[in-house]
DNA sequence: GTGAAAGCGCTAACAA
DNA sequence: TTGTTAGCGCTTTCAC
């Protein structure tokens, strides 16, 4: 087995060296591990013997170089949620298990603040494509710039212009309808509400929803019962105490996701106040805390995982060229748990 | 402004369009992206001035290939729990913030399942290096193929090995002893445990620490009163209900990390018992979801954060070529909350 | 079926 | 201070 007279320089093998050992030029080497036809079977088992022997494995940069083609693809989000961004995660990574593919996460602390930096670093970041969750999904600019750079996308959830680049949608709006409707027929009057960071385009839908269901039930949104979070626990837990100490209190909140509810059933127990019995608290996602919380958080379920799938799935598709169908529309699904019940008699 | 007769064929702009269009040759365009010395700053400027008006950008992948640098770290865990894997990524990120270095995410099912193949994966994947999270931290053929790979790694809370590879380690049986101590002080000796995934080394550790404290308190461990869990809520739960069945209750739980804890928070409300009231409960890693939950756990923190940040830089530091030093040690502490007390008095 | 030669876009020697 | 010449390791013509 003695490997007669190698001239392999020093690090890793290369095809050259392959070739070498094999009898084989280095083009021939390329054809085997391509899976190129018109090779003939013999030789194919020297090439992967010899490579076996050097243990060989081709290089990539090598690759993506003359191919274009990085097999990178990025993850852009915003959002402060732990359970949200792991479920992101999780969807596209699940997507991604078995292709070529891998995956760069790109956390970032303000999409409205960074937007014209960002495609600046995602480009020299050499990405094939991004998988853009709220809200950079719907920023404009962004999605302007990143067409202009060639690089392909994803959308996660975005609100508007559903055309300028594939989509994974959810009805925000009809969503948040469901879950303030469902607070209305259990009887309450008295809602307040805690939005989430303004600059994330859910906040403004879910809030039409919420408007639009008490509405059609003839009941008014008191402004000063309105308080703005950042989709964090701690935000809903500040909203939270200060809706309660409001002094006709709210007999029931919707939070705008589920970290912000959680916080907000915090906030009821320091008051001293028992969730159903005082107050209702409900969430938005089901989020793996909504169903931890005690108690178990009534919310309305957005498919988190299944829309990330979704978009790497559209990404994908779009990086092999193949055909990309239209905006791709998720269901949610109100989830009623121990967080709402009927608002007690009050005194 | 017009550009006269640029041959820039179509796509993106290349050093030569630069330099074409700077009236000077590749090399000085290469020397001026590389903040070289020895280029006068009006061609400098003429350089930038042009790479502007082509919005040029350099090719990574090119510069990858002949400097054998990918700049992409891997980020490898197998963690299940959503709060200490965020924590971990924004470790690494923190660190990797103001760097040239991108984070790619490897989440793997089971180290002990995948060792083998698991390193092919990284190498074929052109990773400069690799965070090594528990267990794959203390795996020793993973740590020998890498550095056979020539791939760096840094080490997440290893139990063993400590010379094998850079290491940011945590006394984890110190840590358990501690938490133990704490029970035991309070008045416990009916305690049961849930262990975690018994492939994760710091299950071993923990329950080291905890035996010690016993041992030292005299009190005996009951074989049935360990229950095993896989880090998740739900496997804590289930432990936790399996737990809490046994005639004689234990009046206190040690759950090996925050997210079994607060399945035995559940588990315990489903039986009816009052957190601390009837039963206590500690967690472990002071992760978010110690402080959202109800009560709030008691437990010892694990600066996951730190130990990400240190570890990404320690990484840095031998992709560098700048010294390393030996293990970084990170101190643990006892956050005591709501949901341990002394056990009351029975009937 | 197989191979030689010409790049991909950049950096690294070495000249000038 | 600047430019020329070779590659990095692979894929892609296009011959044979």
């Amino acid at each position: 087995m003695g490997c007669a007279g190698m001239t392999m320089t020093n690090g890793r093998p290369t095809m050259a060296d392959v070739g070498r050992l094999a009898g084989v030029s280095i083009k021939t080497v390329s054809r085997v591990f391509n899976d190129e036809p018109h090779v003939s079977d013999s030789i194919r088992c020297r090439v992967m013997d010899a490579a076996r022997r050097l243990d060989y494995h081709p290089n990539v940069m090598a690759q993506a170089l003359v191919r274009r083609r990085s097999h990178l693809i990025g993850l852009v989000y915003e959002n402060p949620s732990p359970s949200y961004v792991v479920e992101l995660q999780r969807g596209v990574l699940d997507r991604l298990k078995d292709e070529r593919y891998r995956l760069v996460v790109i956390p970032i602390r303000s999409v409205e603040h960074n937007a014209s930096e960002l495609v600046g670093m995602l480009r020299s970041a050499a990405l094939d494509g991004v998988v853009l969750a709220p809200p950079a999904a719907d920023h404009p600019l962004i999605l302007d710039q990143l067409s202009r750079a060639g690089i392909s996308c994803a959308r996660i959830a975005p609100t508007r212009l559903f055309d300028a680049a594939p989509s994974v949608i959810i009805d925000d709006q009809v969503a948040a309808t469901d879950i303030a409707n469902h607070l209305l027929s259990l009887g309450h009057r008295e809602i307040a509400i805690i939005k989430g960071d303004p600059t994330h385009p859910a906040s403004d839908a879910r809030m039409a929803g919420y408007t639009r269901a008490f509405a059609a039930a003839g009941v008014t949104i008191r402004p000063d019962w309105i308080e703005a979070g950042q989709f964090t626990f701690d935000s809903g837990l500040e909203a939270g105490r200060r809706l309660l100490r409001h002094a006709p209190r709210p007999t029931a909140i919707l939070a705008q996701n589920d970290d912000m509810a959680t916080g907000a059933l915090m906030a009821a127990r320091e008051f001293g106040l028992r969730v159903p019995g005082d107050v209702s608290i409900a969430g938005f996602d089901d989020s793996e805390i909504s169903r931890i919380a005690w108690p178990p958080l009534t919310t309305v379920r957005q498919p988190v995982f299944d829309m990330a799938v979704d978009a790497a799935d559209m990404l994908i598709a779009q990086l092999e060229r193949r055909a990309v169908d239209g905006p791709r529309d998720h269901r949610h699904q109100l989830i009623v748990r121990a967080s709402t019940a009927p608002p007690s008699a009050l005194p």
